[in-house]
DNA sequence: CGCGACGTTGATTTGCCTCAACGATTGTGG
DNA sequence: CCACAATCGTTGAGGCAAATCAACGTCGCG
């Protein structure tokens, strides 16, 4: 389980052996079944979760009732909610398993600790971070300036895999439309 | 110029006279007339920004000329387009002065150079980046979920002071919606 | 088998856009 | 300092993309 993580951060910063020690005994393993859930809308995020294996959700219900998906996590991506993780408050979001999981976590002193041992993970988040804000704001100016279909095109493309392992609807609501419309996007499509 | 910046580091991290004089050398002063633009879509962006004074936009054009502000900057704010920076790519995005301004530039290799003299500017620029991560996902999440009128409130509740200064079709290209729709809207709330 | 979850299809409605016209304000050159 | 243009906001009429509501088909599974 913990060699997917070391192989991810050496991606970005050089490890010792006894540094690759270090953290993985900074970090738990944790399994979720299907439909179980990492974190509830009110609870406070006490960990950052790295995902090894499986697929999950984080969700947000407004007011009217309707969910919308701020984001799918796969194997070798990060997930949580950093708002209420980093300040201590009430998360906005659901975080549910779409498949069974395997996750490695870590809490907040883990991390201030693993920051104060290993000032190179300061380095490695700041990266993980910008590409998540580059993503995200790639994503705002996506939402504004482009049609549905156009969005699908882009989902489709950028998680070509991810499709065959979620429902239809969970796309839909990670693009910002009804399962109904995004149904007859696919069916123009397929035409052609 | 440089203590509105010096007193925005320190509130994440503290400072010595030494490498206040460190950080002050590797920023260089830059002023820029209304109108003025600090990034052209299709250049690379050469330098990270700190607003001393004025306001700017950030704004992409989408293929059928269409504008779509992806931030505006006031005083205390960083801009720029990070994605281009740190990849060394061509922008996708113009920056635009609205404003005359004042602003601390860094480019790359400063930058680098000060990661390695001074390390917890790693740990600085993860929290701003944080933030600025956080504050997208919210609007990626509103963008999708409430409607004009909602977003609209939002806007001016986040942004109380910033609706005075820059022209309303502005905060429509930022809204999401047309000058004609963001009129109308205006209408509807002033009415009570 | 029968039930619930999911996807599809059709009819209607609505939020927002488009286009066009028209004041109000700002700015600028003669 | 005025005249004229440009910029900006407002209003109206009509149109379109996507939502809503309702019905129905299909599949997997207890």
């Amino acid at each position: 389980m913990y060699s997917l993580l070391i192989k991810h951060l050496s991606k970005h910063i050089s490890l010792t052996n006894e540094e690759i020690i270090l953290l993985t005994t900074a970090f738990r393993a944790k399994r979720l079944k299907k439909k179980e859930f990492l974190l509830h809308q009110g609870e406070t995020s006490r960990q950052e979760t790295f995902v090894t294996k499986g697929c999950l959700r984080a969700y947000y219900v407004n007011d009217k009732g309707e969910e919308h998906i701020a984001q799918f996590a796969v194997e070798d991506w990060w997930i949580g909610d950093m708002y209420s993780f980093l300040t201590d408050t009430p998360s906005t979001l659901y975080i549910e398993a779409l498949e069974d999981c395997e996750l490695l976590q870590i809490d907040r002193p883990g991390l201030e600790e693993l920051y104060l041992k290993l000032p190179k993970m300061e380095r490695f988040f700041r990266i993980i971070i910008q590409n998540a804000f580059i993503a995200s704001q790639n994503r705002v100016i996506s939402s504004m300036s482009k049609t549905a279909d156009e969005r699908y095109l882009d989902f489709i493309r950028k998680y070509p895999n991810i499709e065959q392992r979620i429902p239809q609807y969970q796309v839909a609501a990670y693009l910002g439309v009804t399962p109904e419309f995004l149904s007859r996007i696919r069916k123009k499509f397929a035409r052609n």
